[in-house]
DNA sequence: GTCTATAAGATGATAGAC
DNA sequence: GTCTATCATCTTATAGAC
């Protein structure tokens, strides 16, 4: 027989994540979780006893997440361009979905008040990132689609750079068609000469 | 004879600059600012009576401040990739610095939980800056020393964004030379082709 | 202008009953 | 697992003396 799976834990980080990518670490607390789910602080504490705990696993199985995201579209895209189109889009959804930043970029701008955990994490992701980037760009400058004058590396820092900021800028001033603006420029200005 | 100037009120935003630029507005309290300064809270809400109040002045002098470098900035410099390059030195340098992150970079992360002067400030921060930036890059494609396929707003967007998630990166994973990296990417990339 | 004193509410967290 | 009750501390803010 199934092991009975108490639905709770992942309803708690689905809600803490929403808060946690629009208003930060530091700007929601264990009530406005406990508010939002129909639960006591006391409650949450039993599942993640302290605010660390919750911000790491938030962390990690954003990272995780992501990481399976990555390799889905290593799988399923063929060029380099329509995996960094699709890339692009992972930020995207985010952003269109709920006006959310991407978790670890609003984690990383608030990096020197996080839990050492928690700032390991998002160092991770975002290293993650930049190799799974930089695999890409080198396949692109490979079979000649990505332009080759710029170090695939330099490349791979900036699109996540781009991306990272076009979020906080299009959701700062109420248009997400800057973040388009942005991805569309870095994707467009990385393609080869003809 | 001259006014008697108190000095207390810019070293009040002096310190709160720093802690709003490295631990964010919900990561900071007027007792931080009150102990860095020597002084009580009470006294530094004479000054500002709310926090409302203090992030307005915060970011309204930091929009000021950084408009008037922008300017020195057109006079100084000649030609597009110059000034772009000095644009980039001014983040640069917040970084390198004391490992500060954008004021308004910071504020944009945190979007949803300013108060509205505040947010009205870092929206006019980002507009000020794509504003620049496109005449800058209007006037190096008309010179032909930038490329001219992508539209000048966009790159304008794309050098803002790129320069505001470089700054979140490189803290976030120690390493300066990320943004270096991103800068170098993103000027480099703008540049006509020969 | 700065201080002491104080307030009301928020916050992260624990003890112990059910 | 969730609850009530309680906590020490922090946070923003005000009143009034100096």
């Amino acid at each position: 027989m199934g092991k009975k799976i108490g639905i709770t834990p992942d309803i708690i980080l689905d809600v803490a994540q929403g808060l946690l990518q629009t208003r930060g670490y530091n700007g929601f607390s264990y009530r406005d979780i406990a508010d939002a789910v129909g639960i006591r602080t006391a409650s949450l504490h039993y599942h993640f006893p302290s605010k660390a705990d919750l911000g790491v696993a938030l962390a990690a199985r954003y990272r995780v997440r992501f990481n399976e995201a990555l390799e889905d579209i290593t799988a399923q895209a063929d060029d380099a361009r329509r995996r960094l189109e699709r890339y692009a889009d992972l930020f995207r959804k985010t952003l269109g979905a709920d006006n959310r930043l991407c978790l670890c970029g609003m984690l990383g701008a608030e990096i020197a008040t996080l839990p050492d955990p928690v700032m390991a994490e998002v160092n991770g992701f975002f290293r993650d990132n930049e190799a799974w980037l930089t695999d890409i760009i080198v396949a692109g400058q490979n079979d000649g689609t990505l332009r080759s004058d710029t170090r695939a590396v330099d490349q791979a820092r900036l699109v996540l750079a781009a991306l990272e900021g076009a979020m906080i800028v299009a959701r700062a001033t109420g248009d997400a068609g800057r973040f388009d603006a942005v991805a569309g420029a870095v994707l467009g200005q990385m393609e080869a000469r003809i």
